[in-house]
DNA sequence: TCGCACATGTAACGCGTTACATGATTAC
DNA sequence: GTAATCATGTAACGCGTTACATGTGCGA
């Protein structure tokens, strides 16, 4: 029975970055969500539970109102867990691309609506691109030192070569898209 | 409320190829996992879920030990289904690259682990390229007048550069850990 | 005779998503 | 003043995975 829930792995891999709240801790997430995405409402509970079985502590930031900020640390215990998991190999991934999907079915339905789903992938991932390049460029000078920065930068490096070869894809789909539009209308 | 579930679509979408039984659904299905993977025991409950709205229909092919194979046809109303769905935009897609998040957090462990962990996700690229070339030289002798032929091809497509595009990223990220192996040993 | 492919299903369980609830602070 | 951001959580719901159950026919 191997287990599937990767989210407290995600989030005690931020916490070994430096200590934070639960709200940062899905900011950084959100950063990451090129190739890990996480829903909101797994952070809170899961922290909880990590809180509870000793792999993460917290302090309660009292403030003023008397609403309270949680820092969250990973304990010593929490970065066993975390390290032990990164020993492990990886598990496969299961994908599912939609616009894979339809694309596949495309034959059911005229090549202009094939050529649309195209080019409406090729503009999110040259969005991506541009998103991707400005975060190695904040990286490389505002992490400069730090022990992470050639792993941040090869994950970056991953996304966006995939969406380079995504956009030379895109390219070439649509070529044979015309085609498909010209026989048909013989 | 978006509906997530999306496996209604890929059975309709297979049965718009041809009928076939559930099993082979299933098999078809497995053909396509580089980009859509979809769960045995989700097939079963919602053909039969189909059959009962009257987007597919079935013939039970009696066999002499009593024992009957179903065979799936789409209806009207089902290509009816599959086609509005092919006109609709694709939703955005949800990764989770297990070992992009390990290398993420790769600072954690020594530059060997990571080492591993790309190499195996190199080799895996590797099979998966060949496999696809595979599929793709079948396809283009068993298929050559089928009009789902450039829509096959075009999938495949994508399954192919992205390996590729993957393969160079592997090598690339080789360079770098090998890069910080020499730092740490110093 | 052993195992694999064919063939159809069910049940348990928990993960993941979305929406909801609440409220302070900050910026425009 | 009003919208966005910071901040922490809960609840509902259903999808997806895995394991289980059953049995035939065929090839090595």
């Amino acid at each position: 029975m191997p287990k599937t829930n990767k989210t407290l792995y995600a989030i005690l891999g931020v916490l070994s970055i430096h200590p934070m709240s639960g709200y940062a801790i899905r900011q950084e997430l959100k950063h990451v969500s090129f190739f890990w995405s996480e829903s909101d409402g797994q952070i809170y509970p899961t922290l909880a539970k990590l809180a509870k079985e000793g792999l993460v502590t917290f302090k309660s930031m009292n403030k003023a109102d008397g609403r309270d900020k949680k820092i969250y640390s990973i304990t010593k215990k929490g970065m066993e867990e975390l390290t032990d998991w990164l020993k492990e190999e990886a598990t496969t991934r299961n994908f599912r691309i939609e616009f894979l999907l339809k694309l596949f079915f495309g034959a059911n339905v005229s090549p202009e609506i094939n050529i649309e789903h195209i080019q409406a992938d090729r503009y999110q991932c040259k969005m991506l691109q541009v998103k991707l390049q400005e975060i190695k460029a904040t990286l490389l000078s505002e992490e400069k030192d730090s022990p992470h920065l050639p792993f941040w930068l090869m994950t970056l490096d991953y996304g966006i070569m995939g969406a380079e070869a995504r956009l030379a894809w895109c390219d070439k789909a649509l070529k044979a898209l015309e085609k498909v539009k010209n026989l048909s209308k013989k």
